[in-house]
DNA sequence: AAACACTTTTAGGCTCGACTAAAACTGTGT
DNA sequence: ACACAGTTTTAGTCGAGCCTAAAAGTGTTT
């Protein structure tokens, strides 16, 4: 009596699984704009899948995930996280370019082969983006983050997750030599416009948009 | 310009390719009935790819590939059998249960992690059946290959492929400790329904059915 | 050369997941 | 309290890839 998903009816769950990540429920319109379609398509979806019992929706009111439904998105999001693993340790890609691979391996359908790849990565607890895989029932660690954008000048960490899996932004952290697990100090917020000078590594400060600082969370020290 | 094409056609490519092994032509009825649809089915599909420059079709006389469709599916074929050897040796698979998985695994789309994972496995000319994998441009060995069935008595040699993926087939090899490379010899056969004798590792005398032995093809020594 | 069995194609329908356009609803500002 | 903007749902369409039923073609047998 194993659930079998289509590809479209998993991204949907993992988009709520997304946007719920504060909220309680969530509304068709962030999910269609999530997902790149209209908003009468994510009505048509989030009906179907409510019939099968995954998802909570009211009409109007928005959605949230059954136990069920919740489930199976983190079954997809243990897949994308641990595929994003393997092709970054194991196939040398970096972590700026996995994203798109790992939407599509994320699809395919084998408990034992998701068991199997998690033995040979060697059961990891973090993606290379610093985002905690779930393990086979569900359970993740939620590590404790502080956006870089809000903490005080003198708070110091390491990057632990980004809130941005742009190309572009990803491209700009490498050329500043920031990535998961980088060392960083605020050393000085420019109040009018919300840049910092930040210690990177301990061996040179660099001055970053408060954009970019709204895109980084780091494990405070 | 790169052509991007769906798993259908991707996979209506890959059967006209295995079906066209001896012959020139491939009938639509054979197929369907590889790919499990109806003969309508594979006559919308072929129409379709020859619009698109694939196949080369003439109404009622068959479908064959054009050198872009071969050039396609044998890049389908590749990221199989490169799959097929990922599964057996990184993840522990055995040979009997990686088809469908390298099914799905074949699809994703990539030029760059195909060319990684070929990397990653060291560049191997063959896949866990015996079967040889194509390089990026399309270019394999065959292997100088004979059936079992049609060799005469005396014949010896290992096993290099076998004519059947079936599960149950390949269970069957297993319990009689037949796998690829594994030596054989024949020592009799019985004219009357065609089953033989055959001599394993040099070790222990077997009898098969000809419906066996002509699942196997070995290179003869 | 006609009849037969079989293959292949055509015609028309269905489901899935998308779309547009229009109708229904919600909540905010006056 | 009501009008208006924005959101959400409904209704109807469309293409992909499958289906069934019927028509058209092929080739073999007599």
């Amino acid at each position: 009596m194993t659930v079998v998903l289509s590809t479209s009816e998993e991204n949907y769950l993992k988009a709520v699984l997304h946007l719920s990540e504060d909220k309680l429920a969530v509304s068709t319109n962030e999910i269609a704009k999530l997902l790149n379609t209209k908003a009468s398509s994510a009505t048509d979806m989030v009906q179907k899948l409510s019939d099968k019992g995954l998802i909570y929706y009211r009409k109007y009111k928005g959605s949230q995930l059954t136990s069920k439904g919740e489930k199976l998105a983190l079954s997809v999001l243990r897949k994308h996280r641990l595929w994003e693993v393997f092709l970054v340790d194991h196939l040398g890609f970096k972590w700026d370019e996995i994203h798109e691979l790992a939407e599509q391996l994320e699809h395919i359908k084998s408990e034992k082969l998701v068991e199997r790849l998690d033995a040979f990565l060697e059961h990891p607890q973090f993606d290379p983006h610093g985002d905690p895989i779930p393990d086979a029932e569900g359970n993740y660690v939620k590590k404790e983050e502080v956006c870089l954008d809000g903490s005080a000048e003198g708070t110091n960490g390491r990057i632990v997750s980004l809130n941005d899996s742009n190309s572009d932004f990803l491209q700009y952290m490498d050329t500043q030599d920031l990535q998961i697990g980088t060392k960083v100090s605020i050393e000085k917020i420019h109040g009018y416009d919300g840049s910092m000078n930040i210690l990177v590594n301990g061996n040179k400060t660099i001055t970053i948009s408060q954009r970019v600082a709204k895109n980084i969370n780091i494990n405070e020290a």
